[in-house]
DNA sequence: GCCAACACTGTAAACCTTTACATCATTCAT
DNA sequence: ATGAATGATGTAAAGGTTTACAGTGTTGGC
């Protein structure tokens, strides 16, 4: 339909009456050709509206300058923000960015390895934790695509990683509820096999360990970091009757699914529950009672996360394959003394 | 680094002892080949590991099979449910997506035409509300590219339109709360110049003039849609001194600064106010009191609007140049009947 | 036994760049 | 004045596909 027929470096270089290599030169590295021509060049590039296709020269450099992003759920409020500074980054460096929704699930992960295998894509960035199905297996690690992991590290693999500190802020939040006098503290979210879920258990473990209390088992349930999860969670340990008086989520979308619990049986939070997130999404300040959390920097996880693997891409060493944030208390009101021992 | 080089149509064609014509024709159109030379074609492919090159033939074909995706702010919680909607439907038709987050800056908006000009992308899913900047102001509308507006409609222009019925969708809202006997009903989120902001506010209006009551202007704020302008919003009526019963606001996130303002003042809600929101973000059940509001489709607005673009792009004649879903009003806990007149 | 139709395959052009190499003119040191 | 170095430009190859067109062999109808 607008098949206008767009115009080539053949014309620019015609109604600037000069080579196409001259053309290209005068666009890509002004310096290499006379001022005189670069501005005739300048000229025709304005009056024929050319624009240079992406195609051909991805064709003969064999580069597309992009980068695909691969995440199990771009709907998780805990991705968009570091999608933002991804994009942020990757713009400003010339590159773009695709965006892959796995679900989880396998095949996807597979099909969209094509962009890497096809050369639409560059590099890759990975929310998901592992390694896309389909490329771990083997063992030529060379053949693996340029890539960086963000938010959750690749379990068993030297993938370089952007993100805070998990086991570190772990520790700080569940020390947090210890300070406060918090003994019983449950653990929500167990997931042995996520290694995000994994690092925050063990920042939890190591935070009651310091303060020498035991870990009872009852009080650490497992949970894939929903809201449903942490609801059902809460359920459980009612069911159960073994009540913590504090609750440290693995996740801030955990500790809702706990307060929707709680709220629905009629405690008055923060009095009769304790109840700590992580991440700090957005809404975590507008829960009833607003959300005690620790904050993870996004916005720069995913402006790091890029640059890390343009630098990469470029070929160049980085300063370190592992970029470790600060995540930050947020102090709000869903966590108080406790009444009981 | 990993450039072991990448096998091409000729390696196949060489180990299949065929040309690479008829490789591409095994792979792009099978019928078109014998059955003995397919099976030879099919297993050449196999032990090279050959990829089809994307770039090489977008090049010949002039044509990316990427869809551009551009959006004000893709951090926006109403956005990624659209987008997962949008990629679905993508993924399936084998398309990828390429996503553009202009923060409404005008200059980042030309600066991702690039992609248009460039052939990197096919089309174009604009959340913007607007033509992207540089696009719009010459007359020569035969060279836009295929895009769909999604969300919200393009002012002024024939751009096809996927999403909801604003305009009846907020007059439902506003009859529902006049049917539960609010009269002083405020609308938070006034915008001329947004035309998602208009059409609800046009419903607002007719919902109020059905009912034979008369708009009072102090009751209509301006706003952008925030939550910060809609905290702001509810104070300005406190300073004025001219409440309402009710607040309709022009989305949820409007809603939820009332919320916090009105919580922030003590009150008892919804027994003293009564709060409508718009969109149903995935939040507005979280809030307290939860927050009654109109539901988006937002998954299947993305999947209608990528399937009318792709029809598009292929030439055909969609069935409509507009799909409107239906909106539908949840009703949940922030709204009751006023106490006072 | 001949010709047309058909099924299959190959040849080569086209898609649009970037860039190594060659060419030519000019400058500068000697 | 000469040769080398420098600077500006051009020529042509290469990057990996798709596809119009041509070619070949086979089938089938007469």
């Amino acid at each position: 339909m607008q098949q206008q027929k767009l115009a080539t470096i053949e014309d620019v270089a015609a109604m600037a009456g000069v080579s196409i290599a001259t053309v290209s030169r005068a666009i890509n590295e002004p310096t290499k050709v006379a001022d005189a021509t670069r501005r005739r060049v300048a000229d025709a590039v304005a009056r024929t509206g050319y624009t240079t296709n992406a195609m051909a020269r991805s064709l003969r450099m064999r580069r597309s300058n992009m980068i695909l992003i691969l995440a199990p759920d771009v709907g998780d409020p805990n991705f968009s923000n570091i999608l933002v500074g991804l994009e942020t980054e990757a713009s400003k460096r010339g590159y773009g960015v695709l965006i892959g929704n796995t679900q989880n699930d396998p095949s996807r992960e597979t099909d969209y390895l094509r962009f890497i295998s096809s050369n639409q894509a560059d590099g890759l960035i990975l929310f998901t934790g592992h390694l896309p199905y389909g490329l771990g297996q083997s063992p030529d690690e060379a053949r693996l695509p340029p890539m960086v992991a963000v938010n959750e590290p690749v379990i068993g693999s030297d993938v370089p990683f952007v993100g805070v500190d998990n086991f570190e802020g772990a520790r700080i939040a569940t020390e947090h509820l210890v300070s406060q006098g918090h003994r019983r503290i449950a653990f929500v979210g167990r997931a042995p096999n996520r290694e995000i879920a994994r690092l925050r258990e063990g920042g939890y473990r190591a935070a009651l360990a310091g303060a020498g209390i035991a870990v009872d088992p009852r009080l650490v349930i497992d949970g894939e970091g929903t809201t449903e999860s942490g609801r059902a969670a809460a359920e459980l340990m009612f069911v159960r009757d073994s009540l913590p008086t504090a609750f440290f989520c693995v996740n801030d979308a955990s500790a809702m699914g706990v307060m929707i619990a709680l709220n629905a049986r009629r405690y008055d939070l923060p009095r009769q529950f304790s109840i700590m997130g992580f991440d700090d999404i957005s809404f975590a300040s507008f829960l009833t009672p607003s959300l005690t959390t620790m904050k993870q920097p996004r916005h720069r996880m995913g402006e790091a996360a890029m640059e890390l693997l343009l630098t990469l891409l470029a070929g160049e060493q980085p300063k370190s394959r592992e970029v470790l944030l600060r995540s930050e208390l947020i102090v709000r009101n869903s966590v108080s003394r406790p009444e009981r021992g």
